[in-house]
DNA sequence: GTTAGGG
DNA sequence: CCCTAAC
């Protein structure tokens, strides 16, 4: 077997949880008058949830009339009720190292936000993943009942409205068990390993231009920090970043390790760090990492792999099935190995029925920034806020078929391709924002100055892609949770996969959009990182890190360091431009200088992603040479390179090849 | 711990 | 970005 830490392929083997069904009764209410079979429940009961949430002002009357007020509160009350027992499994573990949500948002009708009270009982709810929704026919299914294992994952190109799917989306994991009505009690079982997973929210540090020193920003996404630029004159939150920084190196190594061991010392060091919410860091890095929204191109070698990704899993052959879908928009792949099916008896019937079990809901990307004397709780609620925003901003469930939108909603399911016998490779639901931005109407007594909006730094060039959250099975049962590992990549990439240059986003498209939510005061302990800590799966130890493009400011930065410091020197270069930045190492800084001068090197057509400004790349090559030259000479220290230049500019303006450097060069080594 | 390069 | 050899 390959020593490879990594597995960058195969799908196959996710052993998701069972999901609770939902209580008989309630199940029942969700029928579709006319239709007895329950065939559009899931549909319905997400059109539901949308609706509320559309209706969150008054009675919008949103198109769909069937939806009541019944439903939703049988919804909410399932989804309550698994969420009371998640609770205890996961909260504990998830919600006490800083995730946004936390006990804040128990149960509790009066605090909820009028604008939220469609948010289910638990807003965290969202964050969780956790929502279920089952929709189950005849009850004759008991011979249903099976073991499934489900395929998921993501595909990029597809939708033709990939923008819109994603904002939010609704994973769906499969559940494959009987009917409730007769293997299951009211009390519908809580899978207590259903994911949880949260974002990692990283401190991000104000680029040396930024204007709020004070603020601490916190992305949602882990490569936020691409969007302030350099990194270099942030003084906030230094030690807190220095201590991030060394105890991420440590925890790189350690991941990295082959053969790592779990030492006591190491143990102390983790748990110690947990309350600035690090404590899973490394335990859980994978799932951390494809936690991280991730804008970027695929890699052309990975672009095949996602090319198959299936964000719809269901099994054709069993009566039931699960529909698993990323905000990918939509696509899917079978990513379950032959063998990853399980076999199903293949009970036909006239009438399919379908069920789904939407695993989790993906919420947009969201940009906070608070002022380091916050409070976490606040810092938590805001963050609750910013989620409740988007949520309550009016959400309408869309649904991929074979890669393409439904919009027809009178269409059944067959004429949709969604039957039992019919072909539905692929199925997937999305949660799409009816508006965005959402307008600020929240507003929290301890949150003060609630203004959510889009923000639009530099990030505005980047591939749209809010997605908070991946939807992550978790499977907690895990009998295979090696396998599981194995294909976390896979499931990683998928996940993240940067929208499909090849299928632009068409309409609708709420792209850049992210809700950024400033408060005021925040504690400085909050910054930390707060890695989500899913049960399972914290053996798995190496992935590969997530790919966090250098933007432009970056590369600036980086030119300018190499520039004065020349290359052979990652380090100081690294700490020059990157200071803070712990996520950029100076391996990374090396390697993208190596790149810079590669792509400086080709012709602009040929150069992909972010585009560098022409004028960077010339100061690439230009100190490139410089350097060049200079390592095969003597090893010029900075202040001879600089005098060379100086004497040099101006006779030598526009010989690239002469050792000298540019006049601008020399300004900024100045 | 850093560098330098190949993958 | 990862991995390693080499320093």
């Amino acid at each position: 077997m390959s020593s490879k830490k990594r597995v960058r392929h195969g799908f196959s083997g996710y052993e998701f949880p069972v999901i609770p069904k939902a209580p008989r009764s309630v199940r029942r209410r969700h029928s579709h008058k006319n239709i007895d079979n329950d065939q559009i429940c899931a549909f319905e009961l997400l059109a539901a949830v949308a609706g509320e949430l559309l209706q969150e002002s008054e009675s919008s009357a949103c198109s769909n009339a069937a939806v009541g007020k019944d439903k939703l509160s049988d919804c909410r009350e399932v989804v309550k009720r698994e969420q009371l027992k998640e609770d205890n499994a996961v909260k504990s573990e998830c919600f006490d190292q800083g995730s946004c949500v936390e006990s804040d948002y128990l149960p509790d009708p009066a605090m909820q936000e009028p604008n939220l009270k469609y948010s289910l009982d638990k807003p965290n709810h969202i964050e969780n993943n956790i929502f279920h929704t089952e929709v189950e026919g005849g009850s004759s299914n008991l011979e249903d009942v099976c073991d499934q294992r489900t395929d998921t994952g993501t595909q990029k190109e597809l939708t033709d409205d990939g923008k819109q799917t994603e904002d939010l989306t609704l994973a769906n994991s499969c559940s494959l068990k009987g009917p409730i009505e007769k293997h299951v009690n009211n009390n519908s079982t809580i899978n207590s390993d259903s994911s949880v997973q949260l974002p990692w929210y990283r401190t991000v540090p104000r680029p040396s231009f930024g204007k709020q020193r004070n603020s601490v920003k916190l992305g949602i996404r882990d490569d936020d920090e691409n969007s302030f630029g350099s990194y270099r004159h942030n003084t906030n939150i230094r030690a807190f970043r220095q201590t991030s920084h060394s105890g991420y190196k440590r925890m790189r190594k350690m991941l990295t390790s082959r053969r790592w061991k779990v030492d006591p010392q190491l143990k102390d060091w983790e748990r110690s760090c947990s309350k600035y919410g690090m404590k899973s860091f490394h335990r859980n890095r994978k799932r951390v990492c494809a936690l991280e929204r991730c804008r970027f191109e695929i890699p052309s070698k990975r672009r095949k792999l996602c090319h198959y990704s299936s964000v719809v899993a269901y099994d054709q052959q069993a009566n039931s099935k699960s529909i698993s879908n990323s905000s990918e928009k939509g696509i899917k792949r079978d990513i379950t190995g032959a063998g990853a099916s399980a076999s199903v008896r293949n009970h036909r019937k006239k009438d399919s029925n379908v069920k789904f079990s939407i695993k989790s809901f993906k919420v947009p990307e969201l940009f906070i920034e608070v002022p380091e004397n916050e409070t976490v709780g606040s810092l938590k609620r805001t963050v609750m806020e910013a989620v409740k925003t988007i949520l309550g901003s009016g959400l309408r469930v869309g649904m991929v078929v074979q890669g393409k939108k439904v919009r027809d909603d009178n269409k059944t399911l067959q004429q949709a391709g969604i039957s039992q016998n019919g072909n539905l490779d692929t199925l997937g639901f999305t949660l799409e924002p009816s508006s965005y931005p959402v307008s600020p109407s929240l507003h929290s007594k301890d949150l003060p100055a609630l203004s959510p909006y889009v923000a639009d730094h530099d990030l505005t060039r980047r591939p749209p892609n809010p997605i908070m959250e991946l939807a992550l099975p978790s499977s907690s049962s895990a009998p295979s949770e090696s396998r599981l590992d194995e294909h976390d990549e896979d499931y990683h990439e998928l996940a993240l996969s940067p929208t499909n240059p090849i299928d632009p986003p068409s309409d609708v498209a709420i792209s850049g959009s992210r809700a950024l939510v400033v408060v005021s005061p925040l504690n400085a302990e909050a910054h930390p990182v707060v890695p989500v800590n899913p049960k399972n799966r914290c053996s798995e130890l190496s992935q590969r890190r997530t790919r966090r493009p250098f933007s432009v400011a970056e590369v600036e930065a980086l030119v300018e360091a190499v520039e004065q410091l020349g290359t052979g020197r990652w380090r100081d270069v690294k700490i020059r431009a990157f200071e803070y930045a712990d996520h950029r190492t100076y391996v990374d800084v090396k390697d993208k200088w190596k790149t810079l001068v590669h792509t400086a090197s080709i012709a602009p057509q040929q150069r992909r992603g972010e585009p560098v400004p022409q004028e960077l790349l010339d100061r690439v090559l230009i100190a490139h040479d410089y350097w060049s030259k200079q390592h095969g000479k003597h090893q010029a220290e900075p202040s001879k390179m600089i005098e060379a230049q100086m004497q040099n500019v101006g006779a030598l303006e526009n010989n690239n090849n002469s050792v000298s450097m540019p006049s601008k060069m020399v300004g900024s080594a100045i």
